[in-house]
DNA sequence: CAACATCTCGGGTATAACCCTTAGCGACCT
DNA sequence: AGGTCGCTAAGGGTTATACCCGAGATGTTG
């Protein structure tokens, strides 16, 4: 519904021409390599693949194609997330139409988009955290993958099998991240997902 | 946004007409006293008042007022809110926009409309739970007690101690929380306790 | 009264998690 | 070439959880 209402502003505006449409994020990257648009629009919340995940293997695979995150998530810790993504523009749900013409005005000339709270939000942050851009920099790659790994209730075992290491390595992994992060329960690593947007809070009990 | 997109796809059938938009909660109920519209779409997630009491107060304020809920969330949790706020349909975001077609001409004639797959999740988990409602009410209240102590991340142990009873007895409560709920970690415990607003995060930074 | 739910403990066993330590290997930096 | 960091792995021991039971005390409801 949100994808034909948006297909349906799209489509009035003479610049714009819709290409095709996805429902999942594995659905989107097929798409958008075979249909070759000139920028995509992408949810972050979607069914299978989230929007995150599906814009950095599509911007490894096809670098030239612009990626628009779309978002109802304010939250100012997923700006960076969407940064590392790869993603050249952020517009958020609430956003007017003419944001979202501007955002793929933007990316289209290969300039960025991210609206003005957004960025100065960003900023901000930036600032008052030294330049650090926690909580991210706190952890390897390796270390966050596990510890989404953990919030979303798996064990060590399920978690050693799913990345084809050791359970001894996971083990490690989730001792050196309570370290670091001075967290000492499933519950405390959990919250700290969801609080810095590694994990969707929506995922557990879906229909 | 996504407002707009829906005005541009209700505007093209010709038996509807948008007579109105709303940011807020309030927004909404005001302007369908003043518009007095036939149907009311209502999303859930609005900044302000949210589309659940917006609904319960317009539904006390103008009884004729149809309401459809839209929304992002499948959890089934939500559904009996739904219901129990007085919405006449729901329609996941999800869906298609003929599936909102028919919502609207369903509940336009006196009927309700929900789509397939809640209203028989909805009567699966009815039936599973002997007719109990929300999970939130399968959970006595000292097991909501118990599981808000272990979404903090506390230790049964620690559990123990703050309520003045055996380890054994918090063992106990553990046992028919996850039972109850078929959550099977302290993750999907954690998150569930969030969802359901039994614990807040402190880091929801929004911007 | 009797049936039922709840809260409270307990035994027992298997599994998982936690804590501290060491260590090989490759990548990257200086 | 040496140092640092990250990923991998493991030993050994302690503690915590998960899952299987039963059962007494209490209050509520039919």
């Amino acid at each position: 519904m949100v994808r034909k209402g948006l297909q349906s502003c799209l489509s009035k505006e003479d610049r714009f021409r819709v290409v095709g449409e996805a429902a999942t994020g594995e659905e989107a990257i097929e798409k958008a390599l075979t249909l070759a648009p000139d920028v995509v629009l992408m949810d972050i919340s979607m069914p299978g693949m989230n929007g995150l995940e599906a814009t950095q293997r599509l911007r490894h695979a096809a670098p030239g194609i612009k990626v628009i995150i779309l978002s109802v998530h304010n939250n100012r810790d997923y700006i960076f997330r969407i940064i590392q993504a790869g993603a050249h523009g952020y517009v958020s749900k609430e956003a007017s139409t003419d944001a979202l013409f501007r955002a793929i005005d933007s990316v289209q000339t290969g300039q960025t988009f991210f609206s003005p709270e957004i960025a100065q939000a960003a900023l901000h942050q930036l600032v008052q955290s030294g330049g650090k851009k926690e909580p991210f920099d706190q952890l390897t790659a390796r270390e966050r993958e596990v510890l989404v790994l953990i919030a979303e209730g798996k064990s060590n075992k399920e978690i050693a099998t799913k990345l084809g290491i050791g359970v001894r390595t996971i083990e490690t992994h989730r001792e050196r991240i309570m370290r670091r992060l001075d967290i000492h329960s499933v519950a405390g690593l959990t919250k700290f997902a969801i609080a810095n947007g590694l994990i969707a809070l929506e995922s557990e009990r879906a229909i």
